[in-house]
DNA sequence: ACCCAGGTGGCCC
DNA sequence: GGGCCACATGGG
């Protein structure tokens, strides 16, 4: 199959254009992740929602400088009270701990740790992170994409605004979006990984931030 | 002094 | 199903 489509040739004059975005994503698009890394994806996830890449940064810096750069260590907290002070960089420091805490509760305590995720179904992880406080489709699929690498293409407002320009399609819903990215290509997480950051970099341009190694 | 940044849940209809 | 709103910070 050849996947002769809008959506697949946009990705191949992404990848033409800017290249592998590979050196925009150093962590997220490691080819060897430890249990660790896949943790720190999966924080930084909920940490940026609605926030800026360099403030994410600064809370995942702060949390690594308590020890509490890990699920485990997170899910250990009696309250997420320690939490908000750690993360007041990035917003919604009322509502991100719970969402943290929540997260790390249901990977270390429900689901014994994340890499007992790796061999899940897809749909299955989904449906639970969905069931989650704070945890959306993007954030859902983030988390599946970077972080466990399952083929679980991301939707952002600069995957809509790029959809809009182009005109290729009136329906600009998440699960429309998401149905149409998937149906055009082949189910490969690298392609799905690299396409959302080629959109980023697309819309953001070349000095787009990224998160720093921590 | 604005405006934006890789959202989400709670409402309401 | 969709529309509106609060939530909070750092950088331009």
């Amino acid at each position: 199959m050849d996947f002769d489509n809008d959506i697949y040739r946009l990705y191949q004059e992404l990848l033409k254009k800017h290249g592998n975005p590979k050196e925009y994503w150093p962590q997220w698009c490691a080819n060897r992740k430890t249990e660790k890394l896949r943790e720190i994806i999966a924080i930084g996830a909920i940490l940026v929602q609605r926030s800026s890449w360099n403030n994410a940064d600064i809370s995942l810096r702060n949390l690594k400088s308590r020890g509490l750069l890990s699920l485990s260590a997170i899910s250990r907290l009696k309250s997420s009270d320690e939490l908000v002070n750690l993360i007041r960089p990035s917003g919604f420091y009322q509502t991100k701990p719970k969402r943290l805490t929540g997260f790390a509760g249901f990977v270390v305590k429900q689901s014994g740790g994340i890499n007992k995720l790796l061999a899940e179904d897809l749909s299955i992880t989904r449906e639970k992170l969905l069931s989650l406080y704070g945890i959306g489709e993007e954030t859902a699929d983030v988390i599946l994409l970077y972080a466990l690498d399952k083929p679980s293409f991301v939707i952002d407002e600069y995957t809509r605004r790029l959809v809009k320009t182009l005109k290729l399609t009136n329906d600009l819903s998440y699960s429309h979006l998401k149905s149409l990215f998937e149906n055009s290509l082949p189910k490969d997480v690298k392609i799905y990984q690299n396409y959302h950051a080629l959109i980023i970099i697309e819309q953001r341009g070349k000095n787009a931030s990224i998160m720093r190694k921590v």
